[in-house]
DNA sequence: CGGTCCCTTGACAGCCGTCAACTACCGTGG
DNA sequence: CCACGGTAGTTGACGGCTGTCAAGGGACCG
């Protein structure tokens, strides 16, 4: 079943035989059932540990002092979440189920060791983590700059693209359990407004729900509508070799200033401002 | 002048003499000066470098592909961005200067070794990463659920007490060298709306801006507006020890189910919906 | 003194939130 | 078999927050 953990982490760096023994050597803890939509807390007497989620969905989430709350992203089998998010204290945010999951406490400390024995296992931890940052500020860009519907569709292919890559998708069907409400608190709406960007989306023929499955009917429209590239993901099958180190400019073939489209009925239109010119 | 960072780094983990003296030894390149309002990239013949900004402010942007874009956070002297963040090829953010800036790259490989040597600094980096973890999850969290005013409060707020973190403020008086373009790329509003929110935060008397300076005249009330707890930014001054162990209940005080407000011409009324019971 | 950047203002429109009510569904129990 | 209750999804009316457009003003600089 932790299968799914190396699965995951083969995706950010290939990784030899001795690696994943040495991986699953550190896995022999007693998997922990916690049932839908229930908080998640460290059980284990040290607050030292890494959980990995074998089955279900989870969401960090965070509130407000006056109870709105916003979740930060979903967690999908072989993820996992560093119990040192606590920084030492309470932790600046909360982790709680969306389905039936299935979690294994990972001692860090063993964890560690692993590591250092296996150099391949740090670099596929640490590009994982990596990644987490990048989707991370792929939402601040979707919340910030993009409209409901597009931060809905961006949403939905984001994990029909993290699901693929650990294979829980069949063709073009993956799992879809979320709620509107849990739909509307990921993407920053009102429950309202979910059900409404997702009739939207439903009705334009880019996806199909069916209980909790979701269908997606044309990812390639699906895509422009959320203006989505799968580039932050990083989702490369560890087969490039990250390491080669070829010094390159950065962002060469970004525009040299900065601009905002015009909005128009919440599409772009064609024109766009100069903006913050780079000099 | 990399003092700044050291600075820094002590407010996230008490370093020792010899900490600092390890440190010191891996900051002798030459610090490069880069003029307000251009791109940062990375200039060494390798891009496994460290940048430390020793003056000036830095902002990492995202953008889309018909030219909006976003800002994700601002880095103030003492700030470090690691350019892994390239992920082994080309970045998905960017990096641009706000004022004239004074950076310093540091060899990877070699801090790499000092942090081996002197393990309190890899503590105070790895600290340090998470609360840049921590600052991006409150952004997401600001930008789904509060409104413009709120953020604007809110990004005063985190700037003021981190610009005190590092003894850059005098007493209510602290750089602000943002334009409203910036501020609105940082809170995902246009420019026009955030003038409007600005006036509006200068109309209640709770900051008043002069050139480039901001003062806060009303730190509680600016708080209060802007729901902000400098929890997040664990700026401890490295006085608790982060390991001692001891055991606890995440979240024991947060609320047994998630709950909305209402709101009210963009005040959460008194009553709140249930919602997501926790089971 | 013309140009550029930045800030400001007013009118108008649209995305989105709020409220309230309704439907569908499902498992339980009589 | 049907009543029942709870959860999740849906709809319509209305209003407000926020975006867009356009124009003007002030500060700074060559």
């Amino acid at each position: 079943m932790y299968e799914m953990l190396i699965l995951k982490l083969a995706h950010f760096y290939p990784l030899s035989s001795e690696d994943k023994a040495g991986l699953r050597a550190v896995c022999q803890g007693r998997p922990r059932h916690v049932g839908a939509r229930q908080q998640i807390s460290s059980h284990s007497s040290s607050h030292d540990t890494i959980l990995v989620l074998l089955r279900g969905w989870v969401c960090p989430y965070k509130h407000l002092s006056d109870g709105r709350w916003q979740i930060l992203s979903f967690q999908v089998p072989g993820d996992y979440f560093d119990c040192e998010f606590q920084l030492g204290g309470e932790g600046d945010y909360a982790l709680r189920t969306v389905t039936d999951s299935i979690v294994l406490e990972l001692p860090r400390k063993q964890l560690e060791h692993a590591t250092m024995v296996y150099p391949g296992l740090a670099k596929a931890f640490r590009r994982c983590e990596l990644v987490q940052a990048a989707v991370l500020r792929e939402w601040v860009l979707s919340l910030g700059q993009r409209n409901a519907k597009e931060r809905c569709a961006h949403l939905i292919c984001e994990l029909f693209w993290r699901l693929r890559a650990v294979e829980l998708t069949q063709s073009d069907v993956m799992d879809f359990p979320l709620t509107q409400e849990e739909v509307a608190g990921a993407i920053g709406v009102s429950t309202v407004h979910a059900n409404r960007v997702l009739q939207d989306l439903r009705g334009a023929g880019l996806i199909e729900q069916h209980g909790k499955k979701l269908k997606i009917l044309d990812l390639g429209r699906l895509e422009a509508v959320a203006l989505f590239t799968p580039h932050f993901l990083n989702l490369d099958h560890g087969i490039r070799d990250f390491d080669d180190g070829v010094p390159r400019d950065l962002r060469r073939d970004y525009p040299s200033a900065l601009r905002r489209p015009r909005m128009v009925n919440g599409e772009p239109a064609g024109r766009v401002r100069p903006s913050l010119s780079a000099g």
